[in-house]
DNA sequence: GACTGGCACTCGAGCGGGATGAGTGCCAGA
DNA sequence: TCTGGCACTCATCCCGCTCGAGTGCCAGTC
């Protein structure tokens, strides 16, 4: 495609961002230095129309940039804007305050939705690619133990066991060893096959008791709440106005669906690679009129989790990725630290 | 205040409530049967718009009630509606699905949404009300230790202290006996009192290292994260339309402020008590076209923390402080179980 | 062939005015 | 004390109008 067509986009994208209003072609030689007349602009934003990056909402109207639009723009033409000195330094000082993981998940999506002025979506570090650091049985009385287990990104996940009879001490303290022994720093995803054969160890009528603790050991690992999310920085949607409005209430339900959100994290392609997912290019059905900006998290090579913010098709996508990406390479420091 | 004059104005708030629009002196009569005509009805609605109750949005529209209208109206007009028998099964069966704290919360705050149709309003246990169940050392490497706090509501504080050199296991093996002895079952408004002398049983050099752990307990303990709260079904608001719609934005904003939270759950003057907040009476100023449903839970006669309830002044106070209520008291109910 | 200035055309936004009707306040009478 | 009746107010709706931003096209120029 002709170079200058390509620089018409940009400045429309440019334009229409900043003022949320379409934008005509007078405005555009006016604001941007072109260097060609009105009505050169007027055949390239015509053949663009034909192309399908860009529309009008209607004949007397200037254009807005479609999905596709947004698209090319993003693969082709913007330049991330890299955060500065003090911006890094200041993420890192409020990101290193935090006291424990809960508090690093809700700083960060804090820090996302402030920086953007978007939704943050923050996934907690996902135990299926987190190794085991510790796992701890506290007897709580009545029967009941409490299972604790410490993942090495600070994760704790619990569970309450009913063993319908008391067991000795002696027999907790055993079973803690060699649940610990089998399983500390293992992957999550070792788990259930460290297990194998750990009852055999143990007297037959500890068995149920042992079976009952694997079972729900492998229940936290395997099925319940394997991922978890945290939303902030709603209020922003409340901002975008106009017809955006009419959608927030779907949008806020789609947000409290974490399922739904996990689907989202889920389709980012590539585990460490940047996505932009742009207004129908999400699959959900609620979620396409907006983008989704996502990157993977972690310590070191691997990917632990995602993070991303969600806004308008309409955002300052320059902006959001820098940032986005910038938050991400610290939280993963972070968790190495701690 | 006579007997009509009061029939009339929750005449005025049953079907405000329900269209949402202001009702005039024809629509009543025809709705309710008061037994008098529309004028005399009219007369009665000068009246209470002369004391405060009502007020005209403008001259040519109904009345709608004020705030001090609706207060008049909670305490002495309503009734509570009481769950049915179904409902209050499906509430218990939905919670005692919870596998722990946190589901339990996030499971509660669901389903006060659900029920009210408002944004709801879940605060974790707190602390300060509650008992040290067990606590826990796990070293973590690279002279690093993981610091965990198990409350006997199931809520888990966790901290890492950076040692600065290594410790033996033989150390930490006596000193979390000696930390377990001297807290569990305690009060955590105790744990301080309780700490004070415990590092003398250790040897000079190991004293550092207890005070480190000591210090970062008592952070815990005191300091930090005393407080939670989960928010829920905050795409209620987009429903509400029209004026309200305006001031959704700062009432998001409001909500994720979780210190406004806490500063509203602690104006319910009595603890366990049930309290109705409307419009101005939140001293919270985003809040003040709101009214507040709270109600305190607990395991047997105390109240743990708090739950409630946020929606537009014009909500189904009878309906939503029923559910409030219930959930509450199934909340307390689960709490004791785990 | 590419670009430009000019011009006719379209169509949404904004404005003013009249009709409509819900709702009120007041008054005389039962 | 209540009621029916009546004049009055005023927000809402609808209509037609003007205004102007923006377009598309075309003939002319470099």
């Amino acid at each position: 495609m002709e170079e200058r067509k390509l620089a018409v986009l940009r400045a429309i994208v440019d334009d229409y961002v900043q003022t949320h209003e379409p934008v005509g072609s007078k405005a555009l030689v006016d604001r941007h230095s072109l260097g060609v007349s009105s009505a050169t602009i007027r055949n390239d934003m015509s053949a663009l129309e034909e192309e399908g990056y860009i529309s009008a909402p209607h004949t007397s109207a200037g254009r807005i940039p479609t999905d596709k639009g947004y698209r090319l723009f993003v693969d082709k033409l913007h330049s991330i804007k890299p955060m500065s000195a003090p911006e890094r330094k200041a993420i890192h000082t409020f990101l290193d305050q935090a006291v424990d993981l809960d508090d690093v998940m809700n700083r960060t999506v804090r820090l996302l939705s402030q920086l953007t002025k978007q939704v943050a979506l923050v996934q907690y570090p996902s135990l299926g690619r987190s190794s085991v650091r510790h796992i701890e049985l506290v007897n709580s009385g009545n029967s009941k133990l409490l299972l604790i287990l410490i993942a090495d990104t600070g994760r704790i996940e619990q569970r309450t066991v009913d063993l319908l009879h008391s067991v000795s001490a002696d027999f907790l303290h055993d079973l803690r060893t060699r649940l610990n022994v089998a399983l500390d720093g293992q992957l999550f995803t070792e788990v259930p096959e460290r297990l194998i054969g750990l009852g055999d160890n143990f007297q037959p009528d500890q068995r149920p008791a042992v079976n009952n603790i694997i079972a729900t050991i492998l229940d936290a690992v395997v099925t319940h709440s394997e991922e978890r999310v945290v939303v902030g920085g709603t209020s922003n949607l409340a901002r975008v106005g106009e017809d955006f409005t009419a959608t927030v209430g779907p949008v806020l339900e789609a947000l409290e669906e974490h399922v739904v959100l996990l689907r989202l994290f889920g389709e980012a392609a590539a585990p460490d690679a940047l996505t932009v997912r742009i207004g129908h290019e999400n699959s959900v059905e609620e979620l396409q009129r907006a983008s989704v900006v996502t990157v993977g998290y972690g310590s070191g090579d691997q990917a632990l989790a995602t993070i991303g913010i969600l806004g308008p098709t309409r955002m300052d996508y320059a902006g959001s990725i820098g940032a986005v990406r910038a938050v991400a390479r610290y939280v993963g420091q972070i968790l190495q630290d701690k």
